[in-house]
Parts: C-alpha cells; structure tokens; sequence
DNA sequence: CCTCCCTAAAATGTTGGACAATTAATCGCA
DNA sequence: TGCGATTAATTGTCCAACATTTTAGGGAGG
C-alpha cells in the first residue's frame, strides 16, 4: 500500500479523501461527498472511490448508510479488534508479551496520577472492584476486571495511552479471562486490586508499585506451562 | 461492518475468504484463488470479492500481485500504523500527549534494557545518532531521530510495545519534524542522545532516567505558545 | 547447449454503465 | 396538524470491457 514508486489509485484516491476530511476539517458524524461527487472530484471512477471507502471502513474510520452517505465514526476500537482477530494467534508468548507492555505502562502511572486522581475516580473504581465479586460467570468478572484497570489508564489522563489500551482491550481481557478460570476464587484479584487503591489513597509510591508488580505478576503465573 | 441484521455481500466474502484460508491451512505466502474463480466459489461478482480485498489489505493480511494473485502476507504493524495514523488528528494537545506517552514508555525502560542490551545495539544506535548530524534536511534528521528512538525500544524486546512504537511513527516522527525546524542545531540532540547512550553503557539508571528526562522535555518546549 | 530477448497469457487495475435496495425528505390528503 | 404514500438521492451489487503488469515460455543467435 505504501510502497511502490506508483501507487494505485484507490491509495491515491484514500490519500485524496484523507486530505478533504484534513482541510475542510471534517470529524466524527460529519458526512463525506458522495461517491459520484468524489469521483468526479478526483477524476477516478465510483468503484475506484468505494474501494477505497473499504480501506476506510476497516480502518473504523467511516461507515456508510444509504441515502446519507458516509459519515465519519470512531470506531478505531473494533477495527483493531478486528485487525487483532485477524493477526494475531493468542499464543503463550502474546500472553506474555502483552503482560510485559502492562508492567511497562501500568506500573508507572503513578506519578501521573499522584497529580490527577481524583477522590471520585477512587470511589467509582472501588465499586467496580466490588462488583467482581457478585459477578455471575467469568467473562462478566473479567470484563469488570478490564474495567478496572481502563478506569485506572484513563485518570492518568493521557490520550495515546487510553487508545492504545482500548485497543488492547480484546487481548486483555481474553488474557483476564483465561486467568479466572484457573485461579481459585476472584477474593484473590479483588484483594490485590484493593491493595492497589489503598496504596493510590495513600499517595504511597513504593506500595503501588509492589502491589501492581504482584498484581500482574500473579496473572502471568498460569500461563507457564 | 459486524453489526446490521444482515451483513452485506462483501462482508459476507470477508468472512467466506477468512473461512478459506482456515479450511485450507493457507499461511503467510501461500495466494489465494484468483478473482474471477472466488467470485464463482462465492457466487457474487468480481468487484465485491475485490472490495473484500481492500478489506484484507487494510489489515495487512493480504496484498494482490499483479499476475500472481493475492498473497498472504504478515503487515499487520504497518495496518496498525496506518490505522493509528488515521484516528489520531495531529493537533497540539497530541502533540503534547504523544510526548507524555513517550515520558511514561522510554523513561522506564531501563530495567528491561539492562538485561538485554548488547553492545552490537549500542554501537548501531551511536551510528545512526552520527548520522543525524550529515543528514541534509530536517526530513532526514527527524528519520534518524526515530529511528534511534526505535532501535531504544526494540531493544528492550517487548513486541507490543515496539508494535505501539511503530504505530505511533507518523505521529513521533512529524513532531521531531517540526522541533527540527525550530531548534538551532542538530548537535544538541546528537549531544543528548550520546548522553542516553552513555548513562546505558554504564548501566546507570539514575543518568539513563534523568537524560531521558531533560531531551523529552527539550521536545516539548518549543510547542509552548 | 546456453543465453537473451520477445511474445503471449494470466492475473490484477481501472473505468463506465445499469439496476436494485434503502431511506430521508417531501408532498398530499384527511 | 398529523400521517401516510411518493419521490429522489445515495449506496449496494453486478456486468462487461479495456489497460497494465508480470510471469512463463519459446525462439533466435551465439
């Protein structure tokens, strides 16, 4: 797509497209020409345009309804969902690997959220946290579990680091719910998330860094094998 | 695209070509049928199994070849690239949060660097870092940059985290860019990264974390007004 | 017998046109 | 005013034709 002295077309006409929603700065539910109009701007004919409306589409960056046209969407999330479904094999070393990113990131969230956590964040993550513990299977305790921790990513209030774990969120959560099939009881995962929140209550940097380590440590344990 | 009551006739393909190359066991390099026969198998006509295509190379799963078919290729950092490309406007606040993001990634990657760094990294990194002062435009120097940066994270040999690296290169890379163009000299940031180097040579976290520290922040600076 | 060039064929790349399907908007009627 | 039928705009799908690219093979010349 990227290469090639010449591109294509239906590249040149994404590019083209990329541009008019750049310039005329177009965002989300904002509808885009319609496919004739589109053609004719670019001199390419309307199949040439709706392939590259395809390349839109699987990037969640537009979708199209008849008679409307195609707005812009966010839907950034089920595309990677998607790209990730596609791609990747959920293999051991995934598992590990995206643990790996987690210690990476999570871990040291917490100068950024010494500054910006919030007494309501604090209690909005304690309920969910709670709500583990009454949910009724697994996957409905790991989705909470993710929720958990994406509350957590979301009040260091960085934008590129909560698109990027939404993005992992498929990933995650699989990883998460592999876990709770194993592990004996969720009292374990919502111990160590209390610990967590305690130490964040605290503003106590030593101890949320060894509970975090443990936290994600404990989940890797199982995947051994 | 995954939602709606019925799901449209390229949609439906998309599904029937990810069936294919299950059944069959077709892997990276291996070409599918040609348009015209998956249009048959299909029942549907060429131009929907070729935006079904569009759909596969935007997630880097496949890419066509003239002659030769569409081969099953393995591109999926480049997808993620360019998906993350598309979703994030270039704005002052990303860029501010793409820099934020960085502090929290490449500030804490020395524990992972002490382990696996070799010294054939070291020596390729301090190349590439000389090469920024010959480079004969900003363009150049800002490829450079990255890609010294780059070989910083591939090297603490997390794959996520040098996927999300990879994906956020436009982005990094368009904002070293335009510090490029406002700072006076390339021999600061040569200078700073021969001091990252250094602090990594001597295993010395402290120098490592505080020189990381000051030429994210350099970045930063010039965006202020 | 080997090498090089030329040609042909097979596949994708692009275009134009036709009709179906959907749905927002409009018009007309009560 | 409100509601239902009609209309029109737009996407969805398909077909057919031609252009372009590239592999493969064959033929001429050494």
């Amino acid at each position: 797509m990227q290469l090639s002295n010449r591109a294509s077309a239906v590249d040149d006409v994404v590019r083209q497209i990329r541009g008019l929603i750049r310039e005329r700065g177009l965002g989300v539910g904002d509808v885009l020409p319609s496919e004739v109009e589109l053609a004719a701007m670019f001199d390419s004919s309307r199949n040439t345009v709706r392939e590259a409306f395809r390349t839109l589409k699987a990037y969640g960056v537009a979708e199209s309804r008849q008679k409307v046209g195609a707005v812009l969407t966010d839907q950034h999330q089920n595309a990677m969902r998607d790209l990730f479904s596609f791609a990747m094999e959920i293999s051991v070393d995934a598992f590990r690997d995206i643990q790996g990113y987690r210690r990476l990131t999570e871990m040291n969230l917490f100068d950024l959220l010494a500054d910006l956590l919030t007494d309501q964040a604090l209690t909005e993550m304690e309920a969910v946290n709670a709500a583990i513990l009454t949910s009724e299977d697994a996957e409905r305790a790991s989705e909470l579990d993710f929720e958990f921790h994406r509350l957590l990513v979301e009040a260091a209030g960085n934008r590129t680091l909560s698109e990027t774990y939404g993005m992992l969120k498929p990933v995650i959560q699989r990883l998460m719910l592999a876990g709770k099939s194993q592990r004996l009881t969720l009292e374990t995962v919502v111990a160590e998330h209390g610990d967590i929140l305690e130490a964040l209550r605290c503003r106590d940097r030593i101890a949320f860094v060894y509970h975090m380590d443990r936290h994600l440590g404990a989940g890797l344990e199982f995947i051994v094998e």
